[in-house]
DNA sequence: ATAATATGTGACGATTCGTCACTGACGAAT
DNA sequence: ATTCGTCAGTGACGAATCGTCACATATTAT
C-alpha cells in the first residue's frame, strides 16, 4: 500500500468533507435508514480504519452531516438577515428560509432531524456534539441580528421578563417545531393531514410575532404579499430548483 | 418446546406490552443508544422469532414504545383538559403536562423524540407509523377541547384565516419545539445554556396565546401564580416524584 | 385416525461493527 | 548510507447484531 504523507489540519478537514459528501449521496440513493459504515467505506478511497479515525460510528457521522448542513442553513439565515425590509418581515423570511432549505436538501434536513434524536446523540462523539451546539449558537446570530434591528428601530420591545436570547429561542423553536412536526409535508403534500407546512409556518410566525407586539401587526399589514415578493427576490434560484422538483410554495391557501 | 394455544387479539396485545415494558427497562438501565433486539429477546420469556412477529426491528420497537407512551401523555393532557379554570390557563397547564411527562418518564420521552427521526421512521412498520399518526390526532382532542371551550366562552376568537385545527397545531408544535430543543435541560440544568425549559415554555405559551388574543392576556393576569397553584393541585403525585428525582420545577426565574 | 393449519423456536448465515497487528514513508541519529 | 523510532493507513478478523426459516408440536377440520 502507499503510505500517506504527514497530515495537516486542512487535509484532514478535506477528507472528512469527502466522507460526508459520499454519505449524503448514499442517503439520497438508498434512504437514510440504510446508511451503514461499511457502505460509506465502500464509496470512499480510504480504508475503514481511516473512516473510523474521523467518526466513531454511523450516528457520529449523521451528526457530523447535520453540523455540516447547519452551516448551509446558516448561510440562508444570513441572507435573510441581510435582506431589505422591516425587521419583522425579515424574521418571517428567515423562518421561511428554513423551509426552503428543507425542501431543497431533504437528505440534509433528515440528518438535522436525526441529530436531535437521543439514539443518535447517545452514540456520537463529544467533538461533534460540541460542534453542533456551537453551530446552533451561530445559527442564532442572524436571528439575533434581526431582533436587535427590531429593538433598535422601535418596531419591537422586549416583552416583560424576557431577554433577547429568549426571543431568539422562541422564534427558532417555533420554526423548528412546526417544520419538524410537518416534515412529512415538506417534500410534497402527503394527503395525511389538512395542514400545509408553509401556511402553518406563516400563521404560527404571525401569532408569535403579534404576541410579541412586533410591528407591523398582522391586522395592519399583509405579510403574505410581502413575503412572496421577498422570497422571489432573495431566493429565485432556490425557488426554481424546488419547482423543478415538482414542489412549489403554496400561497393560495392563505392569502 | 411447548407450542402455544391459538392466539387471540388480547393475548397478542398483552405480549406486545410485555416486550415494550422490558425494552423500556433496558433503555433505563443501559441507555437508549444501547438497545438491541438481541438484548430485548434475552429479557423476555419468548423467542427471537416471536419478538420479530411483533416488531420488524429495533426502530419499529422504538416507535411502538413511543406510541405506547403517547397514550400515557394523552392521559396527562386529558387531566389538564378536564381541570377547572379558564381555557387559556388550562392550555398552559396542558403544555406543562408535556414537560412534567418528559421529566417523569425520560426513557419514554426519549422514545417520543426518536419517533420523529427519519432513521427510525424509515425502518418502522406501516402498522406502527399509522398507529402513531392516529395517536397524535387523539392527543389533539384535549387541546381541541380546550380551544373549543375558549371559543365558546368568548375568551378566544379564531384569528383571521385560521381554523380550529391550525390553532391546535400551533400550540402543540410550540410545546413540542421548545421542549425538544431544550430536551437537554429537562432532567436537570445542563449548564450549557442560560435557557430554562420551564421558563421558555411559559414565555413562549404566553407569546403565542397573546398573539391569538386569548384572554386574559399576559398584561391582564399573572399566569405564573395560577399555573403553580393548578400544577400543585392537579399533579401533586407527579411533582413529588419529580422532586424525589432531584429535579424541581423552577419558577423563581420568571415570577 | 389422519391431514391441514397455526404458532413458537433458536440455530444459522448474513451483515455490520469496531479493532489492531502489520506495513511503509519519513525524519533523526549515528 | 544505515538504522531506529514515529506517524498514519490498512483491511482481515472476531464480535455483535440482525433477520430468517426448517422444524416441532398443539389444535382444528375432515
Amino acid at each position: 500500500m502507499t503510505p500517506p504523507k504527514l497530515l495537516d489540519e486542512a487535509a484532514l478537514k478535506e477528507r472528512e468533507l469527502l466522507i460526508i459528501n459520499s454519505a449524503v449521496l448514499l442517503i439520497q440513493t438508498n434512504g437514510i435508514e440504510n446508511l451503514t459504515m461499511d457502505k460509506v467505506v465502500a464509496q470512499v478511497p480510504f480504508s475503514k480504519g481511516t473512516v473510523y479515525k474521523h467518526f466513531i460510528g454511523k450516528e457520529d457521522l449523521l451528526l457530523a452531516i447535520s453540523n455540516y448542513s447547519i452551516k448551509v442553513l446558516g448561510d440562508l439565515f444570513y441572507r435573510a438577515y441581510q435582506f431589505k425590509g422591516c425587521a419583522r418581515s425579515r424574521m418571517l423570511l428567515l423562518n421561511f428560509s428554513y423551509l426552503i432549505y428543507a425542501m431543497l436538501y431533504p437528505a440534509l434536513f433528515q440528518c438535522v432531524m436525526c441529530s436531535k434524536s437521543p439514539n443518535v446523540v447517545g452514540k456520537s462523539s463529544e467533538k461533534h456534539i460540541n460542534e453542533g451546539e456551537l453551530l446552533e449558537v451561530k445559527l442564532m446570530t442572524s436571528i439575533h441580528g434581526i431582533v436587535e434591528d427590531g429593538l433598535n428601530d422601535g418596531s419591537l420591545s422586549l416583552p416583560l421578563n424576557m431577554d433577547i436570547q429568549q426571543i431568539c429561542f422562541s422564534n427558532w423553536s417555533m420554526a423548528y417545531g412546526a417544520i419538524t412536526l410537518l416534515s412529512g409535508e415538506v417534500e410534497q403534500c402527503s394527503g395525511r393531514t389538512s395542514l400545509i407546512v408553509e401556511r402553518e409556518l406563516f400563521n404560527h410566525s404571525n401569532l408569535l410575532h403579534d404576541g410579541m407586539g412586533w410591528q407591523p401587526l398582522s391586522k395592519d399589514r399583509n405579510h403574505c404579499a410581502e413575503l412572496k415578493t421577498a422570497l422571489a427576490e432573495l431566493f429565485p434560484e432556490e425557488l426554481m430548483q424546488i419547482k423543478a422538483k415538482g414542489r412549489e410554495l403554496n400561497f393560495e391557501s392563505f392569502s
